[in-house]
DNA sequence: TTTTTGTATTATGAATGCAAAATCAGTGGA
DNA sequence: TCCACTGATTTTGCATTCATAATACAAAAA
């Protein structure tokens, strides 16, 4: 059997340069299920058939095992014993309490990286803001909303926390799954661009509070339009702490 | 070889009476090495070895191999490429940046316990508050630990949010393992159990803002006593929220 | 027709086998 | 004494194999 599939050994190739690569297979198909289950290639609920995924990664069967596991405690697939796994359902409750918890860390975020950030971090951020801009003005939704996520992603890295990057990260896989459902109407989408243009502003003039405040508000927008998509309109709006 | 050792087997025992107990055996594995690793029974660093230690838990290198890497997701241990897993070093600057994050989430816990807990669930919590003061009066240390860490975490868990409770959960292990290391002066001991005299006050009274102020601080004075306990006089206070 | 039961097939869970990499012990040389 | 090299041993990573549970399906009974 073949050791490797040409598209797994291509992924990780070339980082350090003097450094040989040496990853292991189980993280290679890590990275490789998640994109396929966040990207929706994998859907919700679907079964992860051990035998097929192993011959379509060109893998045998053990690393593929560990892989999931890997994503079981990260919540990205579910066990069920001797009954295999499959991909975690997008369950309306659960997306509600993540983006809670999503809107504490999002917080925390804009607190310190309007203290740690310097200005190159907040120039890069930027760039991204107007190459979003640009996405938006020719209305190409799929670019602009990996804009988005760039930059909400490099806005709480940016925060000098690695593990609120993580954190954040591995949350946030769980509900960018809604966004290949999602889609905004125009109206929506121009007032999200907005709030971008809001938070870029306190970011650039470095005021924490108000970051914080956008961008709870901009993720409770989020919010609403993930349920929608989902199906479910919010019916009361979700717990969120008072903004003092 | 055995299937089970009787110790494992014994651990999930006594769920619904009707149905049989059905568990994974590496979920029985990531059960007991994370409490191995929490209690530190395996040190931070220490290697582990698959064949001794699946020969030790009376299990084969598979089933121990995925729990490592379940483990390895929720970062209580380290991979390394063709040199196997260790125990996840306790660094001062990743405890650091994960008591900024629990800071977070305790907050919102504080706000959300308030709104979403009944009259029973606090209670719960003053009864264990009362049992951790008993604990204090005899000066039994280990004891008073646990019956604290039982209150975090029920005052958690009560907020009615499953996947703040997990995430809690999950970074809290991680820093868990400084605990017993910490030996606790007995003026700062009787300050942490004024600061929980407060803390269920304002719980009772469901005073969600200030809970949260008083949660911040008792987990910064924690933090303190962690740094301490690993060597690391916090030289600048860690970057936290302004209490806005 | 519907339900149930027995059987064949398939998938999963765990153990074992095997090759490659890392570690260690010992030797030789500077 | 210290270091570099070499071969043996250990350990890991992955594949394969085996046992058991789940599923599908057909035949029999209600």
């Amino acid at each position: 059997m073949l050791r490797i599939s040409p598209e797994l050994a291509a992924e990780g190739a070339s980082r350090s340069p003097g450094l040989v690569e040496r990853r292991l297979l189980h993280e290679e198909v890590v990275g490789r299920l998640r994109d396929m289950i966040v990207q929706g290639e994998l859907a919700p609920e679907s079964k992860l058939n051990e035998r097929v995924l192993a011959e379509r990664l060109g893998i045998s069967r053990t690393p593929l095992r560990e892989a999931i596991k890997y994503l079981a405690s990260a919540g990205l697939v579910e066990l069920a014993p001797n009954r295999g796994a499959k991909v975690a359902p997008l369950k309306p409750e659960k997306v509600k309490e993540i983006f809670v918890v999503l809107g504490a860390l999002e917080a925390l975020a804009g607190d310190l990286v309007c203290r740690n950030a310097n200005d190159a971090d907040i120039a890069e951020i930027r760039a991204l803001h107007y190459e979003m801009l640009a996405h938006h003005a020719r209305g190409d939704l799929a670019a602009y909303f990996r804009c988005n996520q760039r930059i909400h992603l490099k806005l709480v890295e940016r925060a000098g926390n690695a593990t609120l990057a993580q954190v954040y990260g591995s949350l946030n896989a769980y509900v960018l799954r809604a966004r290949y459902i999602a889609n905004l109407s125009r109206g929506r989408w121009d007032k999200a661009v907005k709030e971008h243009e809001e938070i870029l502003d306190a970011l650039v003039r470095r005021d924490g509070a108000r970051l914080k405040l956008l961008l709870r508000d901009h993720l409770a927008n989020k919010l609403v339009l993930v349920m929608e998509a989902l199906g479910h309109a919010p019916e009361s709006a979700p717990a969120q702490p008072a903004a003092g």
